[in-house]
DNA sequence: AAGGCAACCTACCGGACGGTCGGTAACATA
DNA sequence: TATGTTACCGACCGTCCGGTAGGTTGCCTT
């Protein structure tokens, strides 16, 4: 019945440890959650955790790997078996920002606390976020190429992107006015179209280059 | 000569302990940053430090408030002046980025940290915050009344502004490639025209209506 | 000259935290 | 029934942190 590797731990045990580590660490701080915080919400002691992990940072570093598994397996992966650039942009931003607000927040912890790990791990995670980064890019720099892209540069874009995506972590909660599916098509909208409509844009612009 | 209140202590002096904690405190965090670290870097012991401040929580507080008030008087009040609602738009994203970039970083601490505040402090500060936040939601609905906008949901395009500006400070280096004002724009043109060209965006909406 | 006060210091305290040690109870195996 | 292993627990340790007590130095005022 059992498949797992042998001699480990529970590994659905550990995965409940994940993510409610997660959770914890997501609402309080990496720092300003004790061992014992996340202990107490397991419902055992310190000792009966450090059974399962070896250390505070291992364990956050752990809970980062896994949420950059989630983004490679239901963005990244995904991403790849769409040919048309344009539609890859938006499932990828889709798919991420709903990750954000479905997820146990396993993503959103990698996103800050990266200062936490040991600078080995630190490099390690930052390798990973980097080549989610390039990919993304990449997919801004080759729409550029097709000349279906604004004048943007493409660096700056991407962070733009991942920066409205994260946000979301912030501001979105279960129940709200949106639901998850809205606010990622929001982000998908603001990403794609922008705020202004074109038309309005274009008289903008042809107002200003009277003046000046 | 001094115009300031008698009995406080040198405000100058107060105010470079503000800078120098706020650029710790943005690097480090909060919690993993301690009063002997910010003190040391200061070039005195903790017990120096505390004749000025009454405690840590405190620091941070009257940081995050020094940051409110930057973007009270650098952003929120000159955009008061400005009748044109679009302009109004662009001079707020482009100069609160331009914040962050130049920023000693007490803007940005007050993104992050909140949760390390007392419940008093927390409510305080996210009153502030929010008020912020409706200025520029209602400047949205503005724009949205006078049919400039594209069909998005005024509260989520703001977290959207919000997040791209706030992200600056996770990838923004000096000396980068980009310079701050570059940035600045390049969140400006992300936030008002999106990425893609609207002729391709015309384009694509048809093509898709003929598939369904 | 005297007093006051800002601007620090050294030394210390109580508590919390990460982590360890040596158990024990339950269950599986043989 | 003996043996091992997993899954925990209570008690403890060393360290570091926020904060304080009480002092010293030097400038400013009167």
């Amino acid at each position: 019945m059992k498949a797992q590797k042998k001699s480990a731990p529970n590994n659905e045990r550990l995965a409940e440890i994940y993510r409610t580590a997660a959770q914890i660490i997501l609402r309080k701080g990496y720092d300003a959650t004790s061992v014992n915080d996340i202990a107490n919400a397991l419902g055992m002691t310190k000792a009966g955790l450090y059974h399962y992990i070896s250390g505070k940072k291992e364990l956050l570093f752990d809970i980062m790997n896994f949420g950059l598994d989630e983004l490679d397996e239901e963005v990244a992966a995904p991403a790849r078996e769409i040919r048309d650039a344009e539609e890859r942009l938006r499932f990828m931003v889709a798919s991420h920002a709903q990750l954000v607000t479905r997820g146990q927040g396993a993503i959103t912890i990698l996103v800050d606390e990266v200062t936490a790990l040991t600078p080995a791990q630190c490099r390690k995670i930052t390798r990973r976020k980097r080549e989610y980064f390039d990919y993304m890019r990449d997919l801004l720099d080759e729409l550029k190429s097709e000349g279906r892209l604004q004048e943007v540069d493409t660096t700056a874009a991407t962070f733009c992107l991942l920066g409205m995506i994260n946000w979301l972590s912030r501001w979105f909660r279960q129940g709200g006015h949106l639901t998850a599916e809205q606010a990622a098509s929001e982000i998908v909208k603001m990403a794609l179209g922008g705020l202004l409509r074109p038309d309005s844009r274009s008289a903008k612009r042809a107002f200003r280059v009277v003046k000046s």
